[in-house]
DNA sequence: TAGAGCCTGGACAACGTTGTCAACTCTGGG
DNA sequence: CCCAGAGTTGACAACGTTGTCCAGGCTCTA
């Protein structure tokens, strides 16, 4: 069939009404059509379809959501899009929402809670079905009247605060303690610590995992060698190096998360003397370096599915209490940890 | 007022009628509070107020889009939301849509034009205002009907295919040459050429600034010294280690993008002599790698940020013919590029 | 040939919101 | 005391879709 020219009104899409009239048949037929139900001849459908494309007709999800209830869509807030520790996460949720046929919304935080708290708020009047967390804040209460309305939750990377719902996080106490364990293995006694800033659950449990390792091997920490603070390069910088050059330098580094270590790997390289370091999170090229990077490792993608998967089974209906999962981290050894200490 | 506890209803969440009906006001009253739209005696609002938070109403912006046409969302589909260069362009398009008060949807197309189509097509379906696109295939002639009916589309990274439209790129072309050329410079006559698969754009272009250069230096091409194909380190691996040891073997090498160069240093760090190196793409700690990578650099946030620019002009009524906006690249020179050719 | 049952198709209400418009209340002036 | 005008408020239709339900035509059987 020749197909007559698109009658395309700007701003103003045909709607099932018009393919209908155009069709000749009855509205409800289009959507039948439309949405491959059955109980529809053949020629009929065939009439319906060239209408659809004749006129350039696509349904109109809104009315469809507005109608059914469900969107199929679930909503991600993270602390930043094009962070290489929160990409692959970002991946991995995607995946796991297409498998399930739902779209994927999402947003970053910048680690603001207001922001957070905005994002996750306007993909719930968009009625996603789920949500997935990245928290910045530590009050999540605003939350209660969606999840109680039926929105299922989840927390990852950080616990939520205030609220029972489901988290998926790393083993980041065990993971620098595992990590400090290894300098200190090594023979270092003067171990700094550099994290993100401390009210990022993650950073205080790293810290805690760093003193955790210097007490069981009798080791005093001196406060001058902990630093917590914003990731950026220049406070980073400053605090390593002063770590470096105080009064009780120290011999090696342990990095907070891969921020950090990308800045400390500078810092040392320009550094007089060698100075051993191990990282949080591992990141791409980190063997080429020369020493390679020793890294306490957690997998970004996996934390992105599991988080992804649990949302995915409330949503078909599983009923449980909430969950805390935690995924064990990984020691990679590469060199930059095993450098002996400058001096005893 | 003591707050009354909340009425959830699971998945039967309260609706402005609910809040006017507890508010003892009538419909309109209630969508002009929550819309702050004025006209409301300051005792009437706060009862609609203290109803709205007693039964935790929140809008549902479904059925507000398919009363007000725009949904405030815009889609964006790329190739991969965890590769390191499309990250930044993702953020820098978020950013952008969030100064404009819009939502963003995203997906991946994995380089599959028919997941690009289902993905671009659903987001249409969604209605959402504006879309940008990095195609995965090379015909876009799918979204004519859309881009008639009103949704504002901007192509960013590659051109779109059989169809105008606003593409905002980098200039492949032109970024190869000077890469190639830089190789040239430092006496390199055997120079090899490995890149993404020749269905895309951005791929054959920077090989046709490979042959460019090497023609404008009177250097012939062996073909063996050219690679297409996927970007899978395995691949990558094979073909460099292919034009490192073969008849006539390369002193150097031109990685067509991020990912390739990625393996490529690898293969280079592990070969028997040094061997140059020039990639498209700058990546992270780039300078700490010895040598230290010499990279074409494109800035993919701002590749980002003037597509998204672009769409909400066109957004915001600005109708003028399709543009194409090429954005320069920029040699970052940092010593791979430099190495003498093992011989003459 | 009548009756039962199936298949196809369409009329209509409902989802939750916003725009239109009319009605109402209150103030102040004549 | 009435009226004009301003300021509030609410009734109602519409947005585009889907679910429910019924009508009409057909086939099949007795």
């Amino acid at each position: 069939m020749a197909q007559t020219s698109p009658q395309y009104r700007y701003g103003n899409r045909p709607t099932m009404k018009d393919v209908a009239a155009r069709a000749g048949v009855g509205l409800k037929t289009v959507s039948r059509v439309v949405n491959g139900e059955p109980g529809v001849t053949p020629d009929t459908e065939r009439r319906v379809q060239d209408a659809i494309t004749a006129l350039g007709f696509r349904r109109n999800d809104s009315a469809r959501i507005l109608r059914k209830g469900r969107t199929a869509s679930i909503g991600l807030v993270l602390e930043d899009l094009a962070d290489p520790f929160y990409a692959p996460l970002n991946r991995a949720v995607e995946e796991v929402a297409r498998a399930h046929g739902a779209l994927l919304i999402n947003g970053s935080s910048a680690e603001d809670p207001d922001r957070e708290r905005e994002l996750a708020l306007a993909f719930c009047a968009r009625r996603v079905d789920g949500l997935i967390i990245i928290p910045a804040g530590d009050d999540h209460r605003y939350l209660e009247p969606e999840i109680a309305a039926g929105i299922a939750t989840v927390f990852v990377d950080r616990p939520a605060g205030r609220t029972a719902a489901d988290v998926v996080l790393s083993d980041s106490f065990g993971g620098a303690r595992d990590g400090v364990a290894h300098l200190v293995a090594h023979g270092h006694r003067r171990i700094g610590f550099i994290g993100d800033q401390p009210h990022i659950h993650t950073a205080t449990e790293r810290l805690r995992g760093y003193r955790a390792a210097m007490g069981a091997a009798g080791l005093p920490v001196d406060e001058s060698w902990v630093s917590l603070g914003p990731t950026a390069p220049e406070r980073v910088r400053a605090a390593a190096e002063a770590m470096l050059c105080g009064p009780r330098p120290v011999t090696a580094l342990f990095a907070g998360n891969n921020r950090v270590t990308v800045t400390a790997v500078r810092v040392i390289a320009a550094a007089a003397r060698p100075v051993a370091l191990v990282g949080f999170d591992d990141f791409e090229l980190a063997d080429l370096l020369s020493p390679g990077v020793t890294v306490v490792a957690q997998d970004a993608a996996r934390l992105g599915r599991t988080a992804a998967e649990r949302l995915f089974r409330r949503l078909d209906g599983v009923v449980e209490a909430p969950r805390r999962v935690e995924l064990p981290t990984r020691l990679i050894v590469r060199g930059s940890g095993e450098l002996p200490p400058a001096e005893s």
